[in-house]
DNA sequence: AACTTATGTAGACATTGTCAACTTCAGGGC
DNA sequence: GCCCTGAAGTTGACAATGTCTACATAAGTT
């Protein structure tokens, strides 16, 4: 309780907790080890201990984003009604507002700041999320609403296009005035009608 | 000629190459002023006479950047066969091939690596690519091939779609064995379903 | 109680972005 | 032809950062 004694405890949580808090103030992407270091209390070589270097720590909290984003993706489904359509668009949604709530973490996740992103997207943590894209797919096309091509590329045509539209949102380029009062929507309708058949 | 005066004449416009030859050599997307100097020959503050700062020579790069993707865009609607659909194909080809071809650039005009994105993206330089696309559609509208719907929004989807695709594909996560032989053909065939009618 | 090991601290180093002060040189008004 | 003003380059400094090494402290094991 002191949280004084000279060993700290459980100073990884702390490190990860506070580099996500910092994540989320933004502010412009800046993001240095030592005022994490700082923050936490502690001397600004002790994250070294927890992380080989700051890319290590940027990776799992990347992989803690995906982790999120999964779960985001499944409340979004659970609490979607019994209507594969209205499923598809609860996804959808939850999907750019996940981005738009977590600005500095999506730009992590996908943006190469990291050194080898194939590779982290490719962890069995990271994969969840498309999972549950996948599986949307599978079901809607054994429902007969959606086409019967191979799943993995409508996966990817919708991977693609959520992640197109959250960087588009994320760079500031929907505003209405620019691109139509609705033109998330207007996008995401083309998508499904390409989906569905 | 001889390139030894105390003046180097147009160092702009070597710093300009210099910094696009580093982007294209990628490495990992490392880049400092100091390493642009040192490769133009010059001393580590020469480039402060003509950018105020780091960000601002990001911003000119990012620029040309545009202006390269519109060219590419623009040749290939040129070169393609006059035919509607064949001419987005080769649209979005080119799109993907920009993309591959200049992973580091490619990310840094759409990474957020530079602090105000949405200002550069409205900049004129940079709208004339998205442009291209939008023409496309106006024709395709008229033409009766593409569905009524507002151009804007189609636009939208377009251009989230070749995003995320490139986006997809720079990160190494369209490999045959993880998401299907053509999953890219795939991808494109959906948005395409999608907007014609 | 002594040893070992994980965890933290202090200090150093090279590198970076940026600024201020100095130097060089080209061009225009006399 | 000279001067002198200002643009374009240089040198040297500063604070900050990532990372390493040497040292200190605590927790557990034997």
């Amino acid at each position: 309780m002191t949280e004084r004694s000279y060993h700290h405890g459980d100073l990884r949580r702390v490190i990860i907790d506070t580099t996500l808090r910092m994540l989320k103030e933004d502010g412009g992407w800046q993001f240095t080890l030592r005022e994490v270091a700082r923050r936490a209390g502690v001397s600004h070589a002790a994250p070294y201990k927890h992380f080989p270097d700051k890319a290590a720590l940027l990776s799992e909290i990347a992989l803690i984003g995906f982790e999120r984003l999964q779960e985001a993706l499944l409340a979004a489904q659970v609490a979607a009604p019994d209507d594969l359509l209205a499923e598809f668009t609860a996804i959808s949604h939850a999907y750019l507002t996940f981005g738009q709530n977590n600005p500095a973490l999506y730009r992590l996740m996908f943006g190469g700041a990291i050194a080898d992103t194939a590779k982290l997207h490719l962890e069995p943590r990271a994969l969840g999320a498309s999972r549950v894209v996948i599986d949307f797919l599978e079901r809607g096309q054994a429902a007969g609403l959606v086409r019967k091509r191979p799943v993995q590329g409508q996966a990817t045509a919708c991977w693609a296009q959520l992640h197109g539209l959250t960087m588009l949102q994320l760079d500031g380029l929907l505003m209405p005035e620019k691109v139509g009062e609705n033109a998330v929507e207007a996008a995401l309708a083309a998508l499904r009608e390409g989906l569905v058949g």
